[in-house]
DNA sequence: TATGAATGAGTGTTCATTCAT
DNA sequence: TATGAATGAACACTCATTCAT
C-alpha cells in the first residue's frame, strides 16, 4: 500500500475521529482496531504509533468529547448574568441538553454493553463539571443570591442528581414526566440554595 | 467422580453463594465458571442445570444481596415514627450505611474493573429503592410533614444523590468531608421537602 | 463439527504424536497450534484441555522422544557383558547411533531455527543419560575394569563430549573424519578410565 | 531532532556497545531495536545504516566479545612454556575462567530464554577455539610431550568437554564439586594426551 | 548519513457454553 | 440431575524493517 506520511497531530486526530465514529455506531467492544485502521487505509501498526492500546483511544475519544461539552458550559457561565440563579440554570440546562440530547456522549451513557465507556465517561464528566458547579455556587453565595455553607459538597450532590438523570433516560422519556422532573429539579435547586434575596432567577430551559 | 445429587434448591444456593464469594473476591470477569464449580466439586455442566449463563448467576447474586438490604430498609420505614422526616431519615441513613459500609454491595460498587456488575447493581438498587422513597414522600405529603408536588420524581432525584455518593466513595472518605456532606444532604432534604409544619424531623445518622 | 469424545489418554497421545510430526517436519516456531488441531479434526480449545501451552506440548514431545532412546540405552547396559568396557561401549555407541542417526531427536538437535527445542532437548538428554554413564563407570570401578576417582564428574564430562558430537554433525560427516573421530574417542575413553586389568573391552560400534 | 553525524566507525561501535549492554541485561528477544536507538538518541533508521538486521548486531556483539577472549587465549599460548602441557593448561584454564567467570559471554551462555544467543555463541567459540587446541596438541605431539594420532579430532572433543562445562554451570557451582571436576579434567587430559616423556606439565589453575 | 512515520504479517489463548452419555 | 470432554469464535499487539524526505 502506498506509504503516506502525515503530520503526527493530523494522523492522531484522524484516528480519534474514526474511532469515535465507530465506537458510537457499534459500541466499544464491537469495534476492533482493525476496523479503525481499515477505514483510514493505514496499517495496523500505525494505530500503535499513536496510542498505547485500544483503551487508550477510548480515553482520548471520551476526553475530547467531554471537553467540547465542558467548554460550552464554561462559556455559558462566563456570559454576563443578572444573578447566580441564572448562571446555575444555564449550567444545569446546558448539561441536560448537551449530555442527554443527541450528543455523542449521551449515547455512550445510555447504551448497554458499554459499561466500561459509561463508567469512564461518568468519572470524567463528574470530575470536570463539579468544579464549575462549585464555582457558581460559591460566587452566588458571595453575592447573596445563594446561601450555601459547603459549596463543594453541594456541587457534588447536585451533579449527582444530574448524572443520575443522564443515566436513566427512562425517567424523562415521556413529555409529562419530563415536565414534572423539570419542576421538581427546580424546586430542589431553589430550596437548597435559597439566599436572602427573593428571586434567585433559577429557571430551567429544557 | 461420584455423582452426588442434592435438593435443587440447596445446590442452587451453594452455587450462588460460591459465585458471590468469588465475584466479591476477584471481580466478575476474573472469575470463571470453572472456578465456581471447582470450588464445589461439581462438573462444569452442573452449573448450567441451574443457570442459563454466567450473567444469570450474577443477576441472582445481585438480586439476593440487594434484597437483603432492601428488606432492612422496608422494615426500617415500617416501624412507628413520630413524623415523615424520621422515616425518610431512616431510609437515607439506612442506604448510606448499608451500601457504603462494609457490605458486599458496597464493594461491587466501588471496585474498578467491575463496570458490568456496577451498572447492574445500580439499576437494581434504583429500581427497588426508589419506590420506598416515593412511598415515604407521598405519605409525608399527605400528613403535611412534606410538601412535594411530584413524589415519584422527587424520589428519583433523591435516590440519584444517594447513588452518586455510593459511586464516589472519595467524596466521603475523610471525616470532615463526610460531616459537611452529611450536613449538606440534610439541608437539601429539609429544604426540598419542607411542609407546613415546622419540624419535619429530618436528622441523618451516619 | 461432529463431537467425538475419546479417552483422555488417547486424545492426549494423538496430540503429542501429531505435534511431534509437525515440529519435526517444519520446526517448532513454524508450527501453529491451529496446524496441530486441524490435522486431528478437533477444535482449537481441545488442545488446551490437554496442554497448558504450546511450550507444554513441546516438553511432552521431547520427554517422550528422549524416553524412548533412554530406554534403549538402559536395556543395552542391562544385558550381560564380559566387562565394564563392553557396557560403556554399548552406551556410547547407542547414544551416537540413537541420537545422531535418523532418529527424531537427532534432527531437533541439528536443525537451526530450533534453538529452543535444541536447548531443551539437550538439557533433558544430559539429565537422563548422565546417570547411566555414572552407573556404568561406578560399576566398572568396583569390578576393577576402570579406575575412576570421581565417577559422577567423569560421567558428566564424557557426556559432554558426546553431546558436542551430536551438536556438530559437521565433525563426523565424512567417513574418514568419522573414522578418526571414533578412534580418538576410543583413545580418550581407554586412557581416562584405564583400570588395573589389561583389556577393558572398549570398542565402539559406529 | 538535530542530526548529528559521527565518524562511521564510532557510531557503529556505539551501537554495538549499547546492544551488548542491553542484550546482556535483558536478553536478546526482550531487547528491541527501539531500545537500542533510544538509548543513543538516534532514529530507528540509523540502526539500519550500520546493520542489516537485528541478528546482524547480535553477530557483531558476539564476535567482538568472543574475540576479546580468544585474543587472551592466543596470547597465553604464545608465551614461552616449559612444555606442551603447560601451554594446554593455560588454554583450558583460560577458557574456563574467561567464559565461566563473570565475563559477558558466560552470562549469555547460562541465561535461559537466550537459546538463540547461546547457540550462536557456542558455534563461534567452538570454531575459533578449536584451532588453538589443535595447534597446541599438534606442537606437543611434535615435541614428544603428547602422543596424539589425530590432533584435530582430539582438539574437537576436548573443546566439547569445555563447552559442556560452560553450558552447565550447575556442574561446578559448589566448591567441592568443582575440585572433583577439575581433578577429573586433569586426569582425562593427562591420560588422553600422554606422550613418551614423564611429566607433561598439565596442571589446571581454576 | 540520518530521520522517524509507516508498515503489516502473524497466533496463542481464554472460557462460556454445549451435548452425548 | 450430573458429568466433563469438546467446542470455536474472536482479536489486540509487537516490532523488525522500509522508505520518502
Amino acid at each position: 500500500m502506498a506509504r503516506i506520511s502525515k503530520a503526527p497531530g493530523e494522523r492522531r486526530l484522524e484516528l480519534i475521529e474514526t474511532a469515535e465514529r465507530l465506537f458510537f455506531r457499534r459500541g466499544f467492544d464491537e469495534t476492533t482496531v482493525s476496523d479503525i485502521v481499515r477505514e483510514l487505509n493505514v496499517a495496523q501498526g500505525t494505530f500503535y504509533c499513536y496510542f498505547k492500546s485500544k483503551d487508550d483511544v477510548l480515553a482520548a475519544v471520551i476526553h475530547r468529547s467531554i471537553s467540547q461539552g465542558v467548554e460550552k458550559l464554561r462559556t455559558a457561565i462566563a456570559q454576563p448574568a443578572r444573578n447566580a440563579g441564572e448562571r446555575l440554570s444555564r449550567l444545569v440546562s446546558g448539561m441536560l441538553s448537551e449530555y442527554s440530547g443527541h450528543s455523542k456522549l449521551a449515547l455512550y451513557m445510555q447504551k448497554e454493553n458499554n459499561a466500561g465507556i459509561h463508567q469512564k465517561s461518568v468519572i470524567e464528566v463528574v470530575s470536570r463539571v463539579t468544579p464549575l458547579f462549585e464555582e457558581v455556587i460559591r460566587d452566588g453565595t458571595h453575592s447573596g443570591d445563594f446561601s450555601v455553607e459547603h459549596p463543594a459538597e453541594m456541587a457534588a450532590l447536585l451533579v449527582g442528581i444530574l448524572v443520575h438523570l443522564l443515566h436513566n433516560p427512562g425517567l424523562i422519556d415521556e413529555p409529562p414526566r419530563r415536565e414534572r422532573m423539570c419542576a421538581t429539579m427546580e424546586q430542589i435547586l431553589r430550596a437548597s440554595l435559597h439566599g436572602s434575596k427573593g428571586d434567585q432567577g433559577i429557571q430551567l430551559q429544557w
